[in-house]
DNA sequence: TAATCATGTTAACAGTGTCAACATAGGATG
DNA sequence: CATCCTATGTTGACACTGTTAACATGATTA
């Protein structure tokens, strides 16, 4: 029985990222990580000064899986640019879709971004795999059009992710306009993606 | 001293519109509005469930609030219909930015829509006001076509009030793409609107 | 008038984040 | 090797939370 476990911080991080993803962020406390790493309630104090610094560490490991997923879809060298485009935004729709509480933690205000420098760095370097292939895909375009396509599909696949998550409006027993629509473009998303590049 | 107090359900949610602003949704207690309402802890509970269905009420007005801003925007009949449209994408981002949290917890996984009707009308309720414009502004349009524009440009401008709101994206002391992106976007909201129409 | 029912109260429970005070192990320093 | 320092652990406590059970009150209605 060693009084020093010898790799705590890393553990208790690996677990709260587990239990944010299946119970969601709200639900996680840190009493309930530290009993699952069988530690006392106020061990993670020596490694996270609050709850929040190491909600941070979760959302940041998620901006560095996601780009790591967008990179792995651009990365198909295989595809025409414009097709990697396209697998980066269905990439990028099914993690939001999949990792939904991982997903909502990354966006949610608990989290106070401009306190955790390494949480504003892992999410611009998500933002910048999208920068790679619009560039790409968009030869001789200038630095601002650029930076404008840029937003807008950032924009669209986030808020595409929260309409999607939104059961209620794709639930095909009540025949909202909504509910038709989100249909569609579930159905299809790749599709949809396409329509919004013909500008 | 009256025992009852005659109007406690109403009081109780504007108290909690007014601190869920204020402070946050995760940090509005229900004991700290029931003494805000000068009565015992417990008495929010004979008219609401659980503190999530508070929150429901408060999402709710959000939503309504929404929808009437939106109305107002396309309510302007000097206006073309694309400036009224382009007024209602102004109006959606600044009411996500000037009522944040309130917003925030309109698009929080706290309140599980699914369980609440009026929760969901209130929203599909704000979402049909798009739909509006959007059916003037493109005659003889087939409805499928209508409704990928309107899920495109509700998606668009709800992701990118998500973006705005990250303000590491835009302080002009760090010169990242994103950073510089998103500055030319936040000073010219309708412009980047209108780029998204001429698909 | 009497009974019912909506709406209030008090007391309590289990759980939370967090802090202060103390304990121990292991590495650095003499 | 002995000693001290520091990182990392523990225990105990505090104030706060949502929620329930049991009880009190007041208004409506039979």
């Amino acid at each position: 029985m060693k009084y020093h476990h010898g790799n705590l911080k890393e553990e208790l991080i690996l677990s709260a990222c587990i239990i944010c993803e299946a119970d969601g962020h709200d639900r996680m406390s840190l009493r309930s990580i530290a009993k699952e790493a069988k530690v006392s309630q106020t061990a993670p104090y020596r490694h996270f000064k609050t709850k929040e610094s190491l909600l941070a560490e979760v959302s940041t490991r998620g901006f560095i899986e996601l780009k790591e997923i967008l990179h792995n879809a651009n990365a198909k060298k295989t595809l025409s640019t414009k097709d990697r485009f396209l697998e980066m935004g269905q990439a990028y729709i099914d993690f939001g879709l999949s990792k939904r509480n991982t997903y909502d933690l990354m966006h949610s205000s608990v989290v106070d971004k401009t306190q955790f420098p390494e949480l504003l760095d892992s999410a611009a370097g998500a933002f910048e795999e999208l920068v790679y292939v619009l560039a790409e895909l968009n030869p001789g375009i200038s630095q601002k059009d650029l930076d404008i396509r840029c937003i807008h599909h950032w924009a669209l696949v986030h808020g595409l992710v929260g309409l999607l998550r939104n059961e209620n409006l794709d639930s095909s027993d009540i025949d909202t306009p909504a509910g038709n629509a989100m249909g569609l473009v579930r159905s299809d998303i790749k599709s949809f993606l396409v329509s919004t590049l013909e500008v």
